[in-house]
DNA sequence: CCCCAGGCTTTTC
DNA sequence: GAAAAGCATGGG
């Protein structure tokens, strides 16, 4: 049986949006109730659906965890804790009213805070490919690597993966990963050397997650792992240690800054100094300390928008 | 057969 | 040091 409870929030978010614009590739729709969204948030099932601009409903079940614990739980998982005043500079809609315009629809998303390990290897997963074979890799490596959890709701039953711990993937056969990771060897070599990594505490999240540590240092410091460059470190920083500070750059961002603020239009590829250049240009007209909330909700609305990409 | 998809690593200047 | 080429893979 699950249990419901319903949360409150002190101004409009928008669920979906939230849980498909791409920071997450482990959210599904239940087959033949397209209106609820199923996960496993640290190992527990959760199903929630969208009531009001304002309000949402979860399910859980009872007997893994209590009320107020799951409640605290989703209103951390959508940083609904975090309402920032200057999310965009005032300056900004000055000088960008147009791309205000635009941006109208997408305030409402919110940056999830999801589980570092998590964000790490599936960030690590979507190098140059697709969202569709991005999404089959997460949903592989949880099948073989993760728990199953067979869920009863509304007389139907789901089931459902939790995302390996990183133990479980430390031990992986590296030929047997790679058929989750597109059949791609090296990038099942570096999973598995970055899970080697934290299961032997030479990397240690909660170290990282020190705000004082500066946004470079961090990424530096993420970087000196195998198959992680300044994109996926800036990625995990923002979606897995809460650094809001935190401005990941790939194709669609460098497009979306040459085009709409004219960052960059000179800029041919994305190499690392081209990147370092973006990264202080685009600090400039966005708020800093929210420069990643806010190009999140640019990178959605750019796709959607301008690309007329579906987010899912 | 071509190009593309939410980059990273190695080589070369 | 920093730009250019190479890389690895499936899908359209």
């Amino acid at each position: 049986m699950f249990n419901r409870i319903v949360i409150n929030t002190s101004s409009d978010i928008s669920i979906e949006g939230s849980l498909f614009s791409g920071q997450t590739f482990r959210w599904r729709i239940i087959e033949e109730m397209p209106e609820y969204f199923i996960n496993s948030i640290n190992s527990i099932p959760i199903i929630i659906r969208q009531l009001k601009p304002d309000i949402f409903e979860a399910y859980y079940e009872t007997e893994t965890t209590t009320d107020s614990g799951l409640s605290e739980l989703l209103i951390a998982y959508f940083q609904l804790d975090l309402s920032p005043e200057n999310l965009f500079p005032e300056e900004f809609s000055r000088r960008y009213p147009e791309v205000c315009q635009k941006l109208e629809n997408y305030l409402p998303l919110r940056v999830l805070r999801q589980d570092p390990f998590e964000t790490l290897i599936t960030f690590m997963c979507a190098q140059g490919i697709g969202m569709q074979i991005i999404r089959r890799q997460i949903e592989m490596i949880s099948r073989v690597y993760g728990k199953e959890r067979s869920v009863f709701f509304n007389g139907r039953e789901v089931t459902l993966f939790s995302f390996p711990a990183a133990i479980s993937l430390a031990d992986a056969d590296p030929e047997k990963l790679s058929r989750c990771t597109n059949n791609n060897r090296t990038r099942a070599r570096n999973i598995i050397t970055a899970a080697r990594s934290l299961a032997q505490g030479k990397l240690d999240f909660e170290k990282l997650r020190d705000k004082s540590m500066p946004l470079e240092e961090l990424r530096n410091e993420l970087c000196k792992l195998g198959g992680i460059g300044f994109k996926i470190a800036d990625c995990i920083a923002l979606f897995g240690l809460g650094r809001m500070d935190a401005f990941p750059i790939d194709t669609h961002v460098k497009q979306y800054l040459g085009k709409w603020f004219g960052i960059g239009a000179d800029i041919q590829s994305l190499t690392p100094a081209a990147y370092l250049k973006l990264d202080a240009e685009a600090r400039k007209i966005l708020n800093p300390c929210f420069a990643g909330y806010a190009g999140h909700i640019l990178f959605h609305c750019w796709r959607c928008e301008e690309k007329r990409l579906r987010t899912c």
